[in-house]
DNA sequence: TCGTATCTGGAGGAATATACTCCGCTTTGT
DNA sequence: ACAAAGCGGAGTATATTCCTCCAGATACGA
């Protein structure tokens, strides 16, 4: 695969989580490629339908949410620190796609690394919660469902950095939040 | 104006309000007036443009908030609680359209309404920061966009009432977060 | 109860947006 | 330098969306 293709594969994926996540549903195919800012028939040659883009989709944002899950627990002291640190890393690379993306395909994705990945956001939390940083009574799939809300802009004419840096503060303070309340 | 007329009126400016947040952006006409539950012709009676819709929904949101920031003023002892109880209100009601509403009718709006709004939202704040419960750092706008995050829908295939737990029970968190952060 | 002014729903056609293909030109790797 | 692989965008068919019109239903005063 020649450098130049890799780039644009690339470019197109980010352009698609970026329209899920802000459309939170299936993007116009013309608007994916103008995002990505390649020709439409770049968009077909790499996705023949949006099937296939959708599950393309999928399956990085998954594997991309197992990575930074894991370089979050190797990089981090405690689990309080590990979770924050990936929840963060979850705004900045859109990581709240995946389970849009997989509202859209139905249950026709990768059942093992879907798998993979509820598992490394579980340790995450039980980490978390051993430590203390965050409640007992705190589910994986709030947490999750918090990414989401997190992820997605605000559809408000902001300029995306000034959007992002909110995203953080309101972000911290949600896990703070998840500290006090045990319920 | 007839019994059956105001009650069509109330659908579509709900059905509006829904489909801004769930959009985030304009939604096409005929999807308000099948959201409402009407027909295409009772939603063009009412609103003959889409300006119009977009101008009401905005009125309606806006006189919406400002009655709910004095009635939780009113009905709270403290500021802590009165903001609390604004920002869950808010989730109900959908009160954070407001803002999308107005990015999307660029400042051709009711100024003198806005700034009672604001002004409203600011007070609440204020109130919340003189009794401890959030810190100094907080801003306004920091809480206002709050209000929209929590306000959308996940755009996951959830069933409304359990998002709306959901948005809740995450609410209470980020709350409670605020108290923490002095910043 | 009845008459009528008001209101409603949806079919229908013009305007607009979206999905997809084809082909001449550009870039990459050897 | 030269294939081979890749690129962009014009162009067409298809699906959405916008808006109007009118026959029938509904609320409310007499």
């Amino acid at each position: 695969m020649r450098a130049d293709a890799r780039r644009n594969r690339r470019r197109l994926l980010d352009a698609a989580v970026e329209l899920i996540l802000e459309l939170g549903g299936e993007p116009a195919r013309d608007a994916v490629a103008h995002r990505a800012g390649v020709g439409i028939a770049t968009l077909y040659r790499h996705f023949p339908d949006q099937q296939r883009l959708l599950r393309a989709v999928a399956l990085d944002v998954l594997d991309r949410t197992i990575d930074e899950g894991r370089t979050a627990v190797d990089k981090s002291d405690t689990g309080g620190e590990a979770l924050r640190r990936y929840m963060h890393a979850a705004i900045d690379t859109g990581l709240g796609a995946v389970n849009v993306v997989h509202a859209l395909l139905g249950s026709t994705t990768w059942p093992d690394r879907l798998a993979a990945a509820q598992d490394v956001l579980g340790r995450l939390v039980e980490a978390a919660q051993r430590d203390g940083a965050i409640g007992d009574g705190v589910t994986v799939t709030e947490v999750a469902l918090a990414t989401i809300r997190f992820c997605r802009p605000l559809a408000i004419g902001l300029d995306p950095a000034e959007e992002r840096v909110i995203a953080h503060r309101q972000m911290d303070c949600y896990l703070d939040g998840l500290a006090v309340s045990v319920k």
